[in-house]
DNA sequence: CTCCGTTTATGACCTGCGTCATACTGCATT
DNA sequence: AATGCAGTATGACGCAGGTCATAAACGGAG
């Protein structure tokens, strides 16, 4: 039973009894997105959490003029809306997938039904936003006191580890992300990620084809993260 | 009972039936802690959770480099150490009163147990955790792409909301703030901090006396923090 | 292949704010 | 009163990086 295979690793139903798995897993369905297709829209009323099967979704948040801030890149076994589902406020954040992506949806009112009754289920949601929340208190660090070549290294390093495949030449992320993100994901300009990503290829740290970057020199990276 | 009213008051323990009142408070102990004291340090191991019952408490984070940023000031009803408590984690920040504070306090095991009995607890945590997250998001969003001068009238207001109290002179801040933990909460230097602070009072949009500010003109500084 | 929109690239200029240096102020301690 | 320290204040200087302009490179659509 492959389907059941792929939930299973999912944090979100690990620990949960044979007898209780079907009523559970039952109540989510699953919806697939296409690249650059909107999951859900900052502000809007939150209808449903959303469980990543595959694929990559980003988070953005939009400002007045016009720029926009990457909170988060969620990955398989992350949720999607669970801030708003369970305080009823809008969605803080408009999720976009980045790539092509499965999605797992429960409506959320069985969603609120379900923490209650499982405190397993509560202990997931619990870890997620735990999870969430170390991420951006790193994120608030870097922004606060690190410079541009910093956080962009750093945030390379981050998808490298977090969607990196390692082969011969180094880590490769097969992403599609264009510069626009990188600066999103950091806080600057296009034009300043594109000076910065040139500089870290003209020095071999990394080598970039379309949609594609690869860490070459890991040990480099890690030093312009840490110190500068 | 003054005791149990302070307690009813916190989100944690509303909705606990009359049953369960004395089995979960009987876990709490409270603990006094003076200005400067600290709660926890980054990094320990978690032994404890704690609520806010009175005062303040600001959570920060070092650098290498020596530089500190506030990543939230804690306020009542408020839980300290939860991501770390729940993953098993080190604390991912250092939890320090800026003023004379009482805390209550559950060991790290009967919060776990609590956590997987009492709905309704996985609930305040929740809800605790998804507050912080949409603190994290717009503190995020205002250091990526905010300057100097917005991100600190924004937090000035942002106090101003959560602690102020409202005069004829204006809404009062009362509370051992120094330029540097302003400026550790924006992200920016003493000097930078002092200087916009100097401006805004010579602009007459605050009036600043020791450890305490009045924001006088709102508005002013409501235009200031959303246009710049 | 050609056209056209998106992405990447690069230079010139300018400014916000970090850095360093030097005071001044107010409160606490002896 | 004298000393000392933490906090506040202000100026001078430099540079990281934002802004604006222009153009090359790439890939998809017809």
């Amino acid at each position: 039973m492959d389907r059941r295979d792929i939930l299973m690793a999912l944090p979100v139903f690990a620990g949960l009894s044979e007898r209780d798995w079907e009523k559970v897993t039952d109540l989510f369905s699953e919806r697939q997105y296409q690249k650059d297709d909107y999951i859900f829209l900052e502000g809007e009323a939150p209808e449903a959490l959303y469980v990543v099967k595959t694929g990559k979704i980003k988070v953005l948040r939009h400002s007045t003029d016009g720029k926009d801030v990457v909170l988060r890149v969620a990955s398989p076994g992350q949720m999607l809306g669970s801030v708003a589902v369970f305080d009823g406020g809008g969605y803080p954040g408009t999720a976009q997938a980045i790539e092509d992506c499965c999605l797992l949806v429960i409506a959320r009112n069985d969603c609120l039904t379900l923490v209650t009754r499982y405190p397993v289920f509560a202990l997931a949601v619990i870890n997620d936003m735990g999870t969430r929340l170390r991420g951006s208190a790193e994120q608030i660090r870097s922004l606060a006191v690190e410079r541009v070549e910093q956080r962009i290294a750093r945030v390379l390093l981050k998808l490298g580890a977090s969607a990196g495949a390692d082969t011969a030449d180094g880590r490769v992320i097969e992403m599609p992300l264009t510069r626009q993100d990188v600066a999103d994901m950091t806080g600057t300009t296009v034009e300043t990620a594109i000076r910065v990503m040139s500089k870290f290829r003209r020095l071999e740290l990394i080598r970039t084809r379309r949609g594609k970057v690869v860490l070459v020199d890991l040990q480099a990276l890690q030093d312009i993260a840490e110190a500068g």
